[in-house]
DNA sequence: TTGGGATTTGTGTCCGCACACAGTTAAATT
DNA sequence: AATTTAACTGTGTGCGGACACAAATCCCAA
């Protein structure tokens, strides 16, 4: 009964409208050069049936080698950029057989090796897309500035700049971020317990970002008075004070709960409470890097949030991808969930791909 | 420089091989009648190059119209097959311009409408492949028998039976969702307290498997060695015994844990605790069910484990689709995360669409 | 009325793969 | 040696859409 229910194709639609495939498909396309009469009975049999466009017939005979460029920090000095870089391979898996290039680039803070330096370097190659993790904010700017002039559709991730407009944006929201940790903070709270949050790294002063997890945190408290002294910390990554600093925290007896905003730090303050036997302390962190499942798994770290750097950049260059192979429609923003890690869900989420 | 990065096409091998394009096609697909030597020389440039078909142009001269009947119990009864039905028409809307048509089927218990009666009447539209929710066991048994009988393609989700050898199955762990319940609640445990695992539902006598999360439950608690007291209740849904053995349950001043291992009822027991004052009792449920994120906003329920049924069916779907369709490998298990919802992450799951 | 430019329309080709079918060659039979 | 049979190989076409280019039509001025 539903057996042929034959997909409509230009061919058809042409032979409804009494005209050639040409016009109709000048018409779809609005190419113009079309006469007033070919165009109104083309359009009578477009609003009689509902045309779709056989994705596949259509970027079959598209231009081959469409590139992506995609730029990142550096991942070997950060596990985290290490993940979104795994990421990046699945995308390349992914879309290398629809004949798209992803090209990826990695940059430091300064330098020749510098954000802009690295993406003029990309943009010569010129690319048709390019995905984006912009967490060096002045820096970013000017790149999107030659974006838009250079008229290459961009998609960030991981970090956003709302006042660029983006043709998609990846993240998380940072300030409920914030709160989730704040709520999971809390679940053994006692009265008189001292919490800090932590700010660790040498991207800190760059980056205002850590600040929404922070007042995320404390509007958790706020909204539920509760009645905790919370402080906040601004550490160097640096070796030497990074582990002097938090064994002095550790001293102090009345801290219950530690919340470290930045994903590749956290492992360092586990350790350094399990060497103090201070694993008393609730220590919350950020995303299963490696390290940080290890003390995890020890009980060390109570609760990871997942921000799944792997997945947003897949998502991103998909995203980018089916809007030039697939002219599909994506979404201005895609939030991901923020995901609890604890001890008894971990494997779930290693074995799982991508999700 | 990177410019013409060329894919490798099966014109390319030919040309490379000394030979034509139908021998390489021949070799690709060992239709045989191919020489030796023939075969040889394809081979040999086989292994040197790692040859991607373009999925595109292979689907596209495809028989159009593929059909995958879905089979699920009847949504209007349960929400939580409602949203598994948004999941299948999430995977409609992907899967329909390609040529796809999914046809979806509910079943009962028993009666003209169970889930045999209801295959049968799937079955005479000769689907291409199917994609089955196997809630009653041996029901499901004489169905997938029908199925190899008639070669078609299946995938499971929600409920495996692996016994049977289904192209995927989609789902979780249900042990481990049994103890991260557990973890969950023993977040702020207290020593004589005592906790009980409810089941609930006419389904209970049918649905071994939700015995899996009780034992993982126990199994938690029996690891880490706590002195909790742990009963387990199975009730029928009918409005007045719930309600009745509820009330009972929380006069009980011991009772400072609830597990609930269906999905539905948790709200139920939540308006009930809620009557009854005892919302600290903490109580964990399963799914993001519209009544259940109201009383986990309100606090009456902890934690909900997340069994993300929409993208269940949606991921199911697109597995027998990309088998069908693209001839992709599809993985033979695909165990889904066990995500912990709490009230601070709720927005985070429901803004974001399917994930 | 005709020429010439502008506008409109139709046809053909390519994209990469799958598969049907015709064509070629070699071996076997008479 | 002629002919059948089998084994193998190459060519051609279609899938649906995009786009280039050729062909057809129109309009207006000379």
């Amino acid at each position: 009964m539903s057996n042929s229910i034959k997909n409509i194709r230009i061919k058809d639609i042409a032979q409804m409208a009494g005209v050639s495939e040409g016009t109709v498909d000048r018409v779809l396309h609005n190419r113009g050069n079309v006469s007033l009469v070919a165009q109104a009975k083309v359009n009578s049999v477009l609003t009689k049936i509902h045309y779709k466009p056989n994705v596949l017939a259509r970027s079959l005979g598209k231009v081959r080698n469409l590139k992506i460029s995609v730029i990142i920090p550096e991942y070997r000095f950060d596990p985290y950029w290490g993940e979104v870089k795994f990421g990046i391979a699945q995308a390349q898996d992914e879309w290398n057989q629809y004949g798209v290039t992803i090209e990826p680039f990695y940059y430091l803070h300064d330098g020749n090796l510098s954000l802009e330096q690295v993406a003029k370097e990309a943009l010569k190659a010129r690319p048709n897309g390019m995905v984006l993790a912009p967490i060096f904010y002045p820096q970013a700017m000017t790149v999107i500035a030659s974006l838009h002039e250079m008229k290459i559709p961009y998609v960030l991730f991981n970090t956003n700049i709302p006042e660029s407009k983006p043709l998609s944006f990846i993240g998380q929201d940072l300030r409920k971020s914030g709160r989730l940790a704040g709520q999971l903070m809390g679940l053994d709270h006692k009265e008189n317990d001292e919490l800090v949050v932590m700010h660790i790294g040498e991207s800190v002063k760059d980056s205002i970002y850590l600040m929404e997890k922070e007042n995320g945190f404390k509007e958790f408290y706020n909204k539920e008075r509760h009645p905790f002294k919370i402080t906040s910390l601004n550490i160097d990554a640096s070796e030497k004070s990074l582990s002097e600093a938090i064994v002095r925290l550790v001293k102090n007896k009345n801290i219950k709960g530690l919340f470290v905003t930045t994903s590749k730090s956290v492992a360092t303050v586990a350790s350094i409470l399990l060497k103090n036997s201070r694993t008393d302390i609730r220590l919350i962190g950020y995303d299963m890097l490696k390290e940080n499942l290890k003390y995890l798994k020890k009980g060390v770290i109570s609760f990871l949030i997942n921000q799944n750097p792997k997945r947003q950049a897949f998502v991103g260059i998909s995203h980018m991808a089916n809007h030039l192979l697939f002219k599909k429609n994506v979404p201005h923003t895609d939030l991901f969930p923020l995901e609890v890690i604890m001890q008894e869900n971990i494997d779930s989420y290693v074995s799982s791909g991508i999700h």
